[in-house]
DNA sequence: AAAAATCTACCTACTAGATGGTAGCCATAA
DNA sequence: TTATGGCTACCATCTAGTAGGTAGATTTTT
């Protein structure tokens, strides 16, 4: 038996990625998923609900991915590098940042959800930081750099490029971008 | 006499930016302007027509503002640190860019609008590249800095952090981002 | 174990309102 | 007199959401 509630979460997920949060509705979705359109109503009451869903399955996925990276990195340059990659595969299927496309609508936004997006920005902004305050201790990043303005820098830069190389350039000028960035947060190389 | 079609193009412009593109309707633009729905369609035809009109004026404006730049500001730091505060007003009105908030759309966009954001941002890039090169040659920027890349990191970042920054932290953590990315383009500071 | 009640996941059919767009009319200004 | 810039009154389609029903599985009661 298939899990249609989580069918539909993946479908919407695309969808919303791809042509924005009005941009995609329960009709759509219905037809992506074969299912009818009121039957969504069953598993998410309202679009705002199923708004709410997508956003934590979502964070909940990058939770996991910060967790696995600390695990499996040992130097802050690869961290944040390894941050960057978590990008990609946006750029890579024509996808935006699911969190990205919900905020661009930020005056239509229902407040819980205005919140939730927040949040998810905040904590990525937050796990760079201590992250970057690493990198300055153990020498593998620019001594005088600020963790807290430079953890800022780094998720607009991976948001803006994944916006732009999505658009532009595709995954080549994204990891351009990436290289780049990551060029800025090391040591200057003497000579 | 007023000028509807200009008072239609800056309240679009205005609904457009806050809410996203197929977030916005005729209807909402009708009773902005305080004019019927029917008679935007005298003016623009169709939403898309309103759309390549909205680009088109906004993308001049920064034409004129990437001259005036050029005028005014004589080495290549303080031009680019020019270029970010462009996008102050958009984080101190809460308003994203025009042409990132059609990107996020991408996949429901009319292919001759898609070309023109596409347009609109590889011009950006261009300009950038020149600014960015000059520094390289008159000694304001780091040496070793990759003019082309480099260009599409700086558009990268501020749309990024303009995306960011409305959500978060407002013009404090714009300029805070703006800062660091305008330092880690300097000469590495010796001592 | 059989019967009864409840729950799950879907369906058809519908609503009220919004959507982009059209047709045709009318006043005013050049 | 003719374009301009509005208007009213439509239209078909889409929107999120509701009402109410059904088949089948699960749980509870007898």
């Amino acid at each position: 038996m298939r899990d249609t509630r989580a069918e539909l979460l993946a479908r919407a997920e695309i969808l919303v990625r791809g042509r924005g949060y009005s941009g995609f509705s329960y009709g759509d979705l219905a037809e992506a998923v074969s299912i009818r359109k009121a039957s969504i109503h069953h598993h998410f009451r309202t679009k705002t609900d199923l708004a709410l869903a997508l956003v934590a399955a979502y964070d909940a996925r990058y939770d996991a991915a910060l967790a696995a990276i600390l695990a499996t990195k040992g130097d802050a340059a690869s961290r944040i590098e390894a941050y960057g990659q978590l990008y990609l595969t946006g750029v890579e299927d024509g996808l935006g940042c699911l969190c990205a496309v919900l905020a661009i609508e930020m005056d239509t936004l229902p407040d819980v959800l205005r919140a939730d997006i927040a949040r998810f920005f905040d904590k990525h902004i937050a796990w760079l930081e201590r992250v970057l305050a690493g990198g300055c201790a153990d020498g593998s990043l620019r001594p005088g750099l600020d963790p807290a303005a430079t953890a800022r820098l780094v998720v607009a830069t991976l948001e803006g490029a994944l916006l732009l190389e999505r658009l532009l350039a595709g995954s080549a000028g994204f990891r351009s971008t990436l290289m780049v960035l990551c060029d800025s947060l090391r040591p200057p190389r003497i000579g």
